[in-house]
DNA sequence: AAGTTGTATGTAATCGATTACATCAAGCGT
DNA sequence: ACGCTTGATGTAATCGATTACATACAACTT
């Protein structure tokens, strides 16, 4: 025999937990592994004392199935990886939460990484995926693993189902979940329009990202519709952060003239905003006007209470999960689910002052 | 030969990837699978001329070790499930980054299960850990499990490695990083009679919640530390969300005699408190003074902006990370682990009005 | 020179499931 | 009654690593 058998994993005083195995369930069955193996995968390919036999066996011993044999043998892990830019930010968490939800009543697991801007860790993740830690993955991130924003990507090639949620990722035929940015956004300059705004400034996600590309065309829209011009002056760089979005009214404090109504890709930047503009003695929304998107939870509660775009992020999560279950299981999955946002109005909006 | 070989995973259209197994490397190398195992697991044990053949080989083929070959084999997963309350509060999100990222540097991945309130969910995972899909495990919602509060848990007999973070675990002897609660509570306390509060308000979290019994031991240590007395008329029942926020602040605006400080034991229910306030017209701090308990994000771009205790989140999850690591790979680790707090003032706690 | 020790490597058992294939009995058509 | 299908079950190969044990050889001791 190999080594030292069963031994304690670690002192002595851990109680050697024996787990019990297929043979075990097998023997006080009184049937063979594949009998049990079956009655687990396809009960009715068991005759029924056979299967009652088992199941008693299995309750008996509280027998659950190795997961690290399983996959061995059949190269399925039930494991699910979900990428994501950054863990840390509001926006994801009930997306996360709509995805494990749902996973686990499929019988999967789900396992994060938080690529945090490092190629590194980009390149590890993929390595894992190819190494079958999992069966698919939910990204989040907008663009494949291991794969330049740009360029050509090795994930694609990696070959495990894969569903792109929130950012579209272009260019890869992955069923993508997500919603409508740029109408939502469209309507979002028409609702400020229609308030009287006239001067409608731009806060804008980073540069480059598929999000903020989708929005930026919205405002344009938004614009078109009421026959305002475009005015490049009135966009102003962020990133969707608070810090960027504190740092976007920093420049509007600045200003001499200034927009009467400002429109941030994010509540986050929404909030950083309005902060930096109350601070500096600017009321709103009676000297200007502030707009989000996302609806996250402190949108409600901000004071003022922020007019924003309402994303439903559990339900995007969830369909994100359901799509990749589907996929993983070989059902036909839809190329593009588009869910439904909706324009919150709260405190943060009102008619321009008129003098 | 078994089923149809290495046959394309889904369609005929995805390249047939074949991963490179021990095997492969093996062979290119001119060595025995056991060599090429060495040379990853004990690279000082195999001739330097050896590893370099292994190691160039490994790079030529991108070969990966198979983790559930690896697995099954050793017994080891390189996974540490983390475990908590509500992934979509806030603020888990930044301890969550800290543990992801420490364990990522020392070659482990992270499953995150978000209990959600549900006892089904709980003995889910504790099978998990039970079936050995995990190494070991980060506990953030302050019970083992499979162990209903205060009675006899399961999951100390699993016997994997088991880390406390924030809520402490009465009676498992395992290792527990948090804060000083208590010692926080008295501190902010003291801070708001220095301000000149005499009745002050006290939010509390969750019945039977260890950080509201901790903190709430706190706020009477810090009463009776400036000579005040306790009146339990001014505890108003939270549980740490928004929401319960928003109801205490029904509560304080429904008064006659108002407190002229609340001290809420989270910043998620100080910024819905605050809301209430300013939707009836009260004024924070002129009117009532508020103070929070956290430091998440939004408090310091809440208006007003939030005095609260500071927790290092992130160092938190390090902390715990690298002790449950610690654990996993034998060495010693301190029962208990402290990190500071700070309290950090700004502006919605001033002195009460003197009329 | 024989014995001892140590180092590097290979051989093959092993981890615990899944599953292709073999076997066997019962049911059925003719 | 004979062959054939169908259904239930068992046997054993297999997944891809790790690792106990065996072996081979070089370097020392005495």
């Amino acid at each position: 025999m190999d080594e030292a058998g069963q031994a304690e994993r670690r002192d002595p005083d851990t109680p050697p937990v024996r787990v019990a195995r297929i043979q075990d369930v097998a023997r006080l069955a009184e049937v063979s592994t594949a009998t049990v193996s079956r009655v687990l995968a396809t009960p009715e390919r068991v005759s029924a004392e056979a299967r009652a036999r088992v199941m008693e066996a299995i309750a008996k011993t509280g027998y659950v199935p190795n997961p690290a044999a399983r996959t061995l043998r059949s190269q399925k892990t039930y494991m699910v990886l979900v990428v994501l830019p950054d863990l840390a930010n509001t926006f994801f968490s009930k997306i996360l939460r709509g995805i494990e939800e749902t996973l686990f009543e499929a019988g999967y697991g789900m396992i994060i990484s938080d690529l945090d801007g490092s190629p590194e860790k980009e390149a590890h993740f993929a390595a894992f995926t190819a190494a079958g830690r999992v069966d698919g993955a939910i990204l989040l991130n907008g663009h494949l693993i291991g794969q330049s924003r740009d360029g050509e990507g090795s994930a694609a090639r990696i070959g495990i189902p894969l569903v792109a949620l929130c950012e579209a990722i272009p260019g890869a035929d992955i069923p993508q979940i997500e919603i409508d940015n740029r109408a939502a956004a469209a309507h979002m300059v028409q609702h400020l329009a229609a308030q009287g705004h006239r001067r409608i400034a731009y806060v804008s996600g980073p540069a480059g990202n598929i999000l903020e590309r989708e929005r930026f065309q919205g405002f344009k829209d938004g614009l078109e519709k009421i026959g305002l011009p475009f005015d490049p002056e009135l966009v102003i760089p962020g990133d969707f952060t608070i810090e960027s979005g504190m740092a976007a009214g920093q420049n509007l404090v600045a200003r001499a003239v200034r927009p009467t109504a400002v429109f941030c890709t994010s509540d986050e930047m929404a909030i950083g905003l309005m902060r930096t503009l109350l601070s500096a003695g600017l009321r709103v929304p009676e000297d200007v006007s502030v707009a989000g998107f996302d609806d996250i939870e402190f949108a409600a509660v901000a004071e003022p209470a922020l007019t924003t775009i309402h994303q439903p992020r559990r339900e995007l999560g969830q369909a994100a999960a359901a799509a990749l279950i589907d996929l993983l299981q070989g059902r036909p999955t839809p190329k593009r689910i588009r869910l439904e946002t909706e324009l919150v109005v709260r405190a943060s909006v009102a008619p321009p002052r008129t003098n």
